[in-house]
DNA sequence: CAGGTCTGTTGCGATTAGGGCAACTCCTAT
DNA sequence: ATAGGAGTTGCCCTAATCGCAACAGACCTG
């Protein structure tokens, strides 16, 4: 079995790049010293890779204090993904969802195991202090994930979500619940949770599809039950109408 | 003379994402002997390069054409950094229009219905002006709030501002003005303000994007008529073309 | 359906680039 | 002065990459 790994360069760099877009390194920056010790790597290793990223602008390095942060070429990269073109798009329709409802709402799609989110709006805090952006849930346990599970066969769930119920150790009941779930999506167009994951917190959830039909992303309000329980059902109607205007714009049409 | 070169790896990866950035591939995305002869490649390192590239999510594939597109891990490398890199950049930027003008200018933020002021930076002769760091005012009442609002349609405009409207006993005209000025930002890329909410003091902004494309902040210059008033329009040009600047460096790139 | 031409992938040896160690330079604190 | 920490560089050896060429499919086309 020829089985190549990822080349060990690009690992490394990855793991650097992911290690100062962590939260808790954007606003200073990190050291060589510091990177080195928190990868397990050597130092010389670290700071040759630093200096290569430099010179091609995927971090950059304050003068003074000669600590690394990123660089402006990764938020050009960014920019053209397709990810940011449908964040921009949903911006706009998420906004008015949330002037109906006085509520966070986020656009949430499937990436690898999890289900990351895009995009953030709230409406008492539009600086996005307290953002969900660029980070991963695992998908069975929201209710974005059964969303964006919806349109699958059972088979394609129990096979896709096998290896993380194994790993993580979850009580063999909760693949049932999923499909379950996913059976009350197909029915009622939306996603609800009530308390489920967290006490006092409820949610929403309805599918985004494009011009082929596909679930390409969910939109996802939650908020405290106090708040937000009342009108659920109304919320959940309110998520999918939007939704689905979204899906109109990506192209989509209900055969 | 050392030059050590960037290690051909490196290279290599990022002329490909490059290349997958170009706005004529985003969509589309490229094969690997395109790819391979557009960079003047062996196909089989191209080959090689792309499918690391796509088990680490930084590129990914259409199972049916084969091309390969941006991956989202990009996105969420980016995603989570772009306020850190905001807050961070944003004084440089400031500090460059205020020795321009020679004004105190600020960075202004939305939140809820109204405007957060996060920075103000005086000039250096001027002894601080009680900075607005850390107030809030009514977004319809500010030049900034408009700016921040600029994207957005007269029905989300409507319902954001309806309750505030109710509740603060605002003339009913208060929201055709709101819409008349933001159609007025659209254009121009900058709002101005004449003596309008305080007599003698007159103020421009120029609204932030990330690399997304949304306005997540405005930067603002108030003074006295008596100083700015004559070169408010030339204030209102450089205040944009800073504010576009912040916008590139946060991986903004136009239309 | 055989043959041609695309596409993308893989095997393999020579070559080159990267890994680790240790020495070295700054800078700061005491 | 001295000690300690941060970051860089030199050097050698190993392991990874390069490029070629062969290979495997998909898609036309007569």
């Amino acid at each position: 079995m020829t089985l190549t790994q990822t080349p060990a360069g690009l690992r490394r760099d990855l793991e650097i790049i992911d290690l100062l877009a962590r939260p808790e390194h954007t606003s200073r920056g990190l050291g060589v010293t510091r990177i080195a010790e928190l990868l397990g790597r050597e130092k010389s290793q670290v700071s040759r890779a630093l200096r290569n990223l430099e010179a091609e602008g995927m971090v950059e390095r304050d003068r003074e204090s000669l600590a690394y942060r990123l660089g402006w070429r990764l938020y050009a990269m960014a920019a053209r993904t397709v990810e940011a073109r449908l964040a921009h798009l949903a911006s706009h329709y998420l906004r008015r969802l949330v002037a109906a409802l006085n509520e966070t709402a986020h656009l949430c799609v499937l990436r690898g195991t999890g289900v990351l989110t895009l995009l953030s709006i709230t409406p008492s805090n539009a600086y996005r202090a307290l953002g969900w952006e660029g980070m991963t849930v695992p998908a069975p346990l929201t209710s974005a994930g059964w969303v964006l599970m919806a349109d699958w066969t059972p088979d394609t769930v129990r096979s896709w979500t096998a290896g993380w119920l194994r790993e993580t150790n979850r009580p063999a009941d909760l693949l049932d619940h999923l499909l379950a779930q996913i059976a009350d999506v197909r029915s009622r167009g939306y996603a609800a949770v009530d308390e489920e994951f967290e006490v006092g917190l409820v949610g929403v959830s309805a599918p985004v599809r494009d011009y082929r039909g596909l679930i390409i992303a969910a939109i996802h309000v939650t908020a405290p039950k106090a708040r937000l329980g009342p009108h659920l059902d109304d919320a959940g109607e309110r998520t999918l109408a939007i939704a689905q205007e979204l899906s109109a714009a990506l192209g989509y049409t209900p055969h």
